[in-house]
Parts: C-alpha cells; sequence; structure tokens
DNA sequence: ATGTACTGTTAAGGCTTTGCTAAGGATCGA
DNA sequence: TCGATCCTTAGCAAAGCCTTAACAGTACAT
C-alpha cells in the first residue's frame, strides 16, 4: 500500500504502530533512534514517517528540519501528552499531523488514512477495508466478504461516513448533519432506519453484529470485527 | 482547548473574534485573505473555521468548497446582513452553521461551543490511561488488562470525568454538575450507586480498590495503582 | 462503647432509547 | 406520464438504563 517509516525509541509503542500498519498492508520499516531514521528515509524514500519529538539522541524538531530538507514526504509526529506546544512548532517546521501519545490503534490508522489521502499517495475516495469490508468511494460500491453489496445512495453515504470514522462513536445528530447535510432539522428517526437497512444487508442484526455497534445514549460506531 | 481559523478580512472584526475565542482557551490563528486561510487549515488541521464568505481575494463558497474537499472540519460561515441567501448556499455546500454580523461576541462563542460539541463526541484528543486502565473517548471505550469494559453511557461518562482528573478528589456534587449536568438538583445517592456498579466491573470493591479511592467526607478520586 | 453520619450494595419500577416493519410520498429516469 | 426505487414518517415492541428506596456496613467523635 504505502512505505511507511517510524521512528520511536519506545520498543512498545513502535511495534505496536508497526504491527497495526503492517496488518493494513503497508511496508513498515522501523528506527529507534535519530540518525538511523535519518538513513532510512533518505535511503528508502517512503510515502510517510511517523516522528516520535521525544527521541534520545537528538531533538525530534532538528530530525524533522533534516527530513524537510532533502524530502516532502509527509510526516506526523507523535509527542507525549504535555508536551502540546511542540505540536504548534513541528506544525510550523513542516509537519503534517500529529498525534499525543498514548493514542490507540485507531487513531493511528486514522491519522495515517487522513496524511496518506491528503497527500494522494491514495486518490482521494481510495477503498477503506475493515475486515471483510471494503467501501470503494470512487466507484461507489461496497463489497463484504467479495460480494458486492446492493446500497442505496444513503446507505452508501453512511456507511462510508462511519467507515472513514472506524472505531469512532458517531452521534445520530451528527450523521444528519454530515450525512444527511442538515445541521439541524431531520429526525433522528430516519437514521436510525436506514442503519437498520444496512445492518440488514451487512447479514446482520443489532443484537448480533459484527461492525456496526450502537453505543447506547450516544451513537453508532463501525469497528473491526475481533 | 481547540485550534480555531479565523478567516475574515475586516481586521476588527478579525481581531475581536480572536480574542474573545482566545480568552475562552482556544488556540487561535487567524487569516485575512482566502489563499492564507486555505493553507493554514491544510497545515494546521484545526477543530474549527470561521468563514467570512465576503472576502476580497476569492468567493467565499469557493473557499468552502475547497476546504470540503480536504477536511471535513467543522465550518461556521459569517455573511453580511442582506446576503441571507448565501446562507442557504452556504449550508449546502457543507458548512455546520452561520453567524450574521455584526454578531455579538456571546452569539460567536454560542455558536462556537455548539458546534465543537457536535462536531465530537469526545472533544478532548485521545485516550487517558490510567494504569493498566485506558478510557478512549473517541471511541468511548474503557478496557482493563485489554479487556474491553461493559459500561453504561453514566458509567462510561463519570470514569472518563475521573480519568481526567487523575488523583484528585471529586466531590459527589461536583460529579452531579458535571458528568449528570444538575448543578442544584439530583440525590448524592445516584453518585453512589454508579460508583459501586463502576466498582464492580472494575473488578473491585470499595474496602481492596486499586483505582477508585473513596476519601470519607470529601468525595472520589481515580488513582495510579501501586 | 455507642450513636451518628456517611458510604456501599442490591433490587425494582419507570422511563428513555433503540430496532424494525409498513405505508405514503417524493424523486428520477425512461 | 408511468414505473421503479428510495426516503421519510409513524408506531409499536423490546431492550437497557437510571433513579429511588431500603438496608447494611463502616469510620469517627464523644
Amino acid at each position: 500500500m504505502a512505505a511507511v517509516v517510524i521512528i520511536e525509541d519506545e520498543q512498545r509503542i513502535r511495534e505496536l504502530a508497526a504491527k497495526a500498519l503492517a496488518a493494513r498492508g503497508h511496508e513498515v520499516h522501523t528506527s529507534a533512534t535519530a540518525m538511523d531514521g535519518l538513513q532510512t528515509v533518505i535511503g528508502l524514500s517512503p510515502d510517510l514517517v511517523i516522528l516520535d519529538l521525544g527521541l534520545p539522541d537528538l531533538d525530534g524538531m532538528e530530525l524533522l528540519k533534516m527530513i524537510r530538507a532533502v524530502s516532502d514526504v509527509p510526516v506526523i509526529v507523535a509527542t507525549a501528552r504535555g508536551e502540546e506546544p511542540d505540536i504548534v512548532l513541528s506544525l510550523n517546521a513542516g509537519a503534517d499531523d500529529h498525534l499525543v501519545k498514548p493514542f490507540s490503534v485507531e487513531q493511528l490508522e486514522a491519522r495515517v488514512r487522513a496524511v496518506l489521502r491528503r497527500a494522494s499517495v491514495a486518490p482521494r475516495g481510495s477503498p477503506v477495508t475493515i475486515g471483510a469490508l471494503v467501501i470503494d468511494g470512487a466507484a461507489r460500491e461496497a463489497s463484504l466478504d467479495g460480494e458486492v453489496l446492493e446500497l442505496s445512495p444513503k446507505e452508501f453515504d453512511l456507511l462510508r461516513y462511519l467507515a472513514e470514522h472506524t472505531g469512532e462513536v458517531i452521534t445520530k445528530r451528527r450523521l444528519l448533519a454530515e450525512v444527511w447535510r442538515q445541521p439541524y432539522g431531520g429526525s433522528e428517526k430516519t437514521v436510525d432506519v436506514h442503519l437498520s437497512w444496512l445492518r440488514r444487508k451487512l447479514g446482520e442484526s443489532a443484537a448480533d453484529s459484527r461492525y456496526l455497534q450502537t453505543v447506547r445514549g450516544v451513537g453508532i460506531k463501525i469497528v473491526e470485527p475481533a
């Protein structure tokens, strides 16, 4: 899919991130030090760099500038909670996005997807994959286990919006605003109905669902099945 | 609190709005032109954009569409009185809310608050970690030792609030105000009951607790286990 | 030691939210 | 204009949650 370099000194986080991105089909390379990381970036010309600003051997900001001096590769910077001021500095120094540690795998994937999309490594609307579910925005086609699903326009929009925010709980009001484009009017019941249809076409029900999880009192989210 | 970009050519209004939002703790960035504004939005990934439709260098509606092409960021559009037809167009083009100039600071703040709330279930970003306990606001999911906990809405809100104030003793009245949104009414007994349920789901009891410690006569706190 | 105030726990009832079906109306293409 | 598809609304059934109430237990002061 895309070559990603992770520069991060904490082994646990490094391996977690590597595993998550590899699982999504990316070609992952890791470095535990700034100098090794820079070598890798120069030698590999990756599509994306994930850079921890709190490296031991060199200030992350310096490394970011060095990377920027030789490449336009998109960079996502990661900082520990409490180092938020660094975020602004790093964005000014040419970072494309940022993560605050600790971050969830979903967070990471969402950022990576967003940055890659923006960088048009993957053209806008490139397929989103969630388990055996593939949503192709460009073709306006969704398939499950290789079988193309017969979705109505709204159903597709709804599924796509949820898929673009995998793991994140979305309120019905937000769906009305974002999918229906009605920030004010509109009945949330409508969303319920469409969700019900979607579930049926995905071969699941509210009680036994693989992908669509309702979060009572809040909204709905789509998740990678266990 | 949240990063806000203001794109507005009238200096007076720009600075007034910036000052008001900065005073509420937001990270404010301003642009006087459409192109500069677009750059800022792309580079910064803000949480909210306030966009004047009457920019000199580019039709505001065009800019709105360009922003929408690259981002789902909430946008509040501002128009001069008499340009009301633009409002409908802009809402169709993906704006989230609108303001008619001249607007009061209160108006502005109210809209910003409403849009930010609507835009995200969890305004605060990444997961909070306390020992083996991880609370992910975006996914509305809490896990202990990697096991996802089955929490009711109130239980989750309660846990999240405590976690966001780790180590700090919180009175039940404050919980009623902040979590239950009932600054005055409500029985503190209700809090006790929810705490009891929470403890059970965390696998602990009042007598032997790892995370939830009651401070007799004052309230409750969540702590990092020893 | 004992009473008092505070906290912990359980159970039950009512209420809210959600799931789903069906019908009417709108929209779009032919 | 006709037909097919799709969207919305209404309404009922079911599930889950919150509160209240009642009682038990615990720490603290006198």
